[in-house]
RNA sequence: GCUGUCAUAGCUCAGGGGUAGAGCACCUCAUUGGUAAUGAGGAGGUCGAGGGUUCAAUUCCCUCUGACAGCACCA
């Protein structure tokens, strides 16, 4: 008879098979009220599941990450019993627990408003407030489909016939109201508590599937208590204030308009922050052993069409064709075509490899019009983008090299954190298998020299090979993929790349594809969210503004901007007839990361005060001192800081 | 691209079948002040575009364009 061991080791003899229920009554009567289900094994299940065999148990409680998942799911269906009994008709799909909360995609012929949330909360709240329980039933499948049919659930009625034969049909009612279910679920739907709240109404495809019925998806999110519910609605209005759309404006660093759907009007400051980025990324690349190339942006459609991108990538491409002559171009949406060209130009030797070309290529590709995002994804963008023309087994060691490049990169832009994913070959693949198990291996036994941990993401390689893809995480705790390194045998092949070998015969390079900002357009876009716009100083489009308190102290304030900006720093005035309250009002609005105020004592004793953005206090030096301070301050993380 | 929502001054937004309003920003004048808003005055809008209904449309209807959210896409 069951033999049930504790997470502490201690182990409980029961005379016969018992429920969770019983087993966490035996134990005691506080764990009994605030157990919501157990795991038996390391399987969630429902506490009044009988064990009928000797098991590892822990009980789930409020307490408990895994509480969150359990509070949601069974969230999801009382708002699915809700709505059904307010919108009868409405047919439930399905409704799965996600990040910070869940969904449920019913098909109705009239989509749901954000008008109807206040009367499915009050429902949803009223079906908790039953503490209805929740309870199991195992089905038979054909029983199943009938009983949907008949309900007229035409899609549970198709889950049902494609779950697998092996799947036991369960069923969970909560008082009058039954779902087609796994489970597990709490004890009752009290369990769920309070700290929900219905969020937004999306279309969504049923089974993510274009072409398939659009359905109307409630989202919600949902918390163990409702502290928790105000931290993370409050999460989201910051997130909202660093929208880089609203700060592109504020601080006036680019717009898009209408004539121009998808590609970005820099403005002066914006452009500014753009070309610190291109000439820190210049000289790193330069450093790091590349060569930089530019290329065409309008080739002619036959080399499009010897790359494979005409037959795989038109409708994605801009075509463009003049009067006056009989010919087809396009904007190229991709470099790698034309950096192939370049190494064609003449003879190469393998004594040449690797042969690193970099670009900062301008690209354009036609998004859907539902993709564009701000100047995150955009139709027009410069990817810091660059081919490694090498041997294979040159993969290993460029592998090691970039993955160390991009780590102090990503550092020097105030990302510590950043993951990798690995996608290996899809269904779908060009080159042999055995090709494809050389490029594996040594991008794998690359990762382990660079000591580079990283998440398999199965079948998603390009393909013409694997990829190593580069997500780096956000002030906020948001996740950007952002660089990628891509193994590519297929491309050499095409466009008839060749180099001399030490042996004198010919042989193809192996080309690798590589990206670390990935396109400068969306990564300035990543750097004004994680900052918020309150750049590091090295960033900061405007770095310093010298505020006078009163106009005798114009001259000097001009002269100490003078000799700043002389000193290569990016610095305005404000002489205006304002208060300094205002000044300092206005500034620190702008995200400025320094103010010094000159006033007639700063402009007798030859000194500046300084202010930092954030600060409350500030500081009294000299302006020789300040200078000196300022201009090791604001030098770019990868230059000599020498005082 | 699909579904939904939205489009009024530079920005944030109110309004509503009888040709529009606030706050901030902007301009002018006064004020020369010591670390997050000095005061007074002024100017500013084909109400996204096109069509329809109506005596009359910014308001109602249709089409288009764009934005936003989600889905699909991200080769």
């Amino acid at each position: 008879m069951p033999a049930i061991t504790l997470p502490d080791g201690s182990v409980r003899d029961f005379a016969e098979p018992v429920t969770g229920t019983t087993v966490a009554e035996a134990i005691g009567p506080g764990l009994a009220k605030a157990a919501l289900a157990m795991q038996l094994d390391g399987a969630m299940m429902d506490l009044s599941r009988v064990i009928d065999r000797d098991a590892h148990i822990r009980f789930i409680t409020r307490k408990d990450d895994a509480a969150l998942e359990l509070i949601r799911h069974d969230a999801a269906h009382v708002l699915a019993e809700a709505v059904q009994d307010l919108f009868p008709g409405t047919q439930v799909t399905i409704g799965p627990a996600i990040e910070n909360g869940f969904y449920y995609d019913f098909a109705r012929n009239a989509p749901f408003t954000p008008e109807d949330f206040p009367a499915i909360e009050a429902k949803m709240r009223e079906i908790i407030a039953k503490r209805a329980k929740f309870v199991r039933e195992e089905w038979d499948r054909q029983d199943a489909i009938a009983f949907f049919e008949a309900r007229g659930e035409g899609f549970k009625a198709e889950l049902i016939r494609d779950l697998p034969p092996s799947e036991t049909i369960t069923v969970y009612r909560q008082g009058e109201w039954l779902d087609l279910c796994r489970g597990p679920h709490m004890r009752d739907t009290g369990d769920i508590g309070q700290a929900f709240k219905l969020m937004k109404v999306a279309g969504a495809y049923w089974r993510g599937d274009h072409t398939r019925p659009m359905l109307s998806r409630i989202y919600a999110t949902a918390w163990r208590d409702q502290k928790e519910l105000d931290a993370h609605l409050l999460q989201l209005a910051e997130a909202e204030k660093r929208d880089h759309r609203r700060i592109g404006r504020e601080m006036d660093l680019f717009h898009i308009q209408e004539e121009a759907v998808g590609s970005v009007f820099w403005h002066e400051k914006g452009w500014r922050l753009y070309r610190t980025v291109e000439a820190y990324m210049r000289r790193k690349l330069e450093a790091g052993g590349y060569g930089e190339v530019k290329t065409p942006q309008l080739v002619d459609r036959s080399l499009w069409e010897a790359s494979g991108h005409w037959e795989k990538f038109r409708e994605h491409m801009f075509i463009a064709t003049v009067e006056d002559e009989d010919k087809t171009l396009a904007l190229k949406p991709m470099n790698c075509p034309c950096h192939v060209q370049i190494f064609r130009q003449g003879l190469r030797s393998y004594r040449e490899l690797p042969l690193r070309m970099a670009e900062f290529g301008s690209c354009h590709r036609y998004e859907p019009s539902g993709a564009l995002h701000g100047i995150m994804r955009v139709r027009a963008f410069t990817q810091d983008d660059a081919h490694i023309f090498c041997t294979e087994e040159q993969i290993a060691p460029e592998t090691v090299r970039f993955v160390d490049l991009l780590s102090g990169i990503y550092r020097d832009f105030g990302f510590s954190d950043f993951a990798v994913k690995f996608s290996d070959r899809p269904a779908t693949r060009a080159g042999s298998d055995q090709v494809w198990d050389r490029a594996e291996a040594a991008l794998k036994s690359a990762c382990a020299t660079a000591g580079v941990d990283y998440v398999l993401n199965p079948g998603e390689g390009a393909f013409y090979g694997p990829k190593l893809e580069f997500v780096l995480r956000d002030a906020i705790g948001r996740d950007w993929q952002c660089g990628t390194l891509q193994v590519d045998f297929v491309l050499p092949e095409r466009l008839d790349a060749e180099y001399v070998t030490a042996e004198s015969g010919r042989a193809r390079p192996v080309m690798l594809h590589r990206a670390i900002l990935g396109s400068f357009e969306r990564f300035l876009g990543i750097l004004i969210e994680n900052y918020a716009g309150r750049f590091p100083l090295w960033l900061a489009p405007t770095q310093i503004v010298v505020a006078t308190i009163v106009s005798d102290a114009d001259e000097y304030a001009q002269e100490v901007a003078s000799r700043l900006k002389k000193a290569g720093l990016a610095v305005i005035t404000d002489l205006r007839n304002e208060k300094i309250n205002a000044k300092i009002r206005e500034h620190s609005l702008a995200h400025i990361p320094l103010i010094l105020v000159v006033g007639r004592k700063e402009a007798e004793e030859r000194t500046v005060a300084i202010r930092r953005l954030g600060g409350a206090s500030q500081h009294v030096m000299g302006l020789d001192e300040a200078l000196a301070m300022l201009v090791l301050e604001a030098t770019p993380p990868d230059l000599e800081r020498d005082a």
